[in-house]
DNA sequence: ATAATTAAATCGAACGTTCGTTTTAAGGGG
DNA sequence: CCCCTTAAAACGAACGTTCGATTTAATTAT
């Protein structure tokens, strides 16, 4: 598993070969076969390892009695922690399933739904009037936290930043602050 | 090359046989060899219309003069506006193009660098003190943008959202509210 | 103007290799 | 006895690429 998605990470899903997987993770070819079934059988099981991982981490940050902005602030911090554990996971899971992959892709979009969406960010923004586009908010948010894993092995040669935990300190507050309060005041502070 | 666009972004570039471009394009496969060298020079030759396409329309949005909050508007309206007539191109580029491929990489790499980023992100930020992290207010602005077109098969999924005209009408101008002025006003409004 | 020559474009077949998968036979270990 | 694992071989299918031959278009020579 750790081999797969260390190759998946690094080369992709299709790019990546059977023998591959086994000679570097020392094992036979057959043995691939034997447990996860098929090679797609492994992109399953990554799925699946990785939303049961998603939910644990996003679940014991109970959202519920806090005003919105803390609750917003919690989610961010949250799902920035659990991506962060799982960020190889992620961006397999976001960019390397084929849509000629109907049974993956259905997974995908389910978790997606209930994990994710769901708990993070359709169940923050409960209370607000109709007008207000959901659809553009929810994704805005999460865009600039799932672009930033997707997009890791790039920002840094193009910025030239670097990632580590002193990064992650100040990091989901900063995303906060941004999308609470707007660029413009982080820029006049 | 129209084939190979839509085939690279709807199954990925390692997913999609030469020969099943050469079907569907209804010429023989040796012709892309002959014409392309090689399977990735058909990747090759999609960056460089791609970024070119993109030079072209980002040039025209004139940023100079203007107050930051306006050149941040244009700038937005200006790159939603040209990533959304490349954007299967965008895709693929930004997503299946594997590390092994130094090449294709530094490719990308330097023209992500001199086209979007320095002259959309770096430039607008002029004129600010030293203490502000450019490194997270850039990202998080392109990341907005750019996960909306990376995962855009996926959002209506999860959101219910439909992109059509009338949704990019007020899209980047929504985006820039968020942004600038952050997302607790949007809701209040 | 016509014939001859060259260059570019296209084709279908075939190359050798690698793919994911299956099968086989042979060992250990609880 | 039944999992688990191994190594090795083999499977058909698909892979990217190359080949010689053919057609088409443009250029030159007579």
């Amino acid at each position: 598993m750790n081999t797969s998605i260390d190759l998946f990470y690094r080369k992709g899903f299709e790019a990546t070969g059977v023998r591959e997987i086994a000679k570097k993770a020392e094992v036979s070819p057959s043995m691939i076969n034997y447990h996860f079934g098929s090679k797609s059988g492994i992109l399953k099981e990554i799925m699946e390892i990785f939303f049961s991982q998603m939910e644990e981490y996003l679940f014991n940050a109970h959202v519920e009695e806090k005003s919105f902005e803390e609750r917003i602030r919690t989610a961010i911090k949250s799902l920035v922690y659990a991506l962060r554990k799982n960020e190889k996971m992620f961006k397999i899971i976001m960019v390397q399933i084929s849509e000629e992959n109907k049974e993956l892709m259905d997974i995908r979009t389910n978790k997606l739904k209930n994990i994710i969406f769901k708990k993070i960010f359709l169940d923050e923004f409960k209370g607000f009037d109709g007008n207000v586009k959901y659809e553009i908010l929810g994704p805005a948010l999460s865009g600039m936290i799932f672009s930033h894993f997707l997009l890791k092995e790039l920002i840094p040669q193009l910025t030239g930043a670097t990632f580590d935990d002193d990064f992650y300190e100040i990091y989901p507050d900063y995303i906060a602050d941004i999308y609470l309060y707007g660029a413009l005041k982080k820029l006049k502070e």
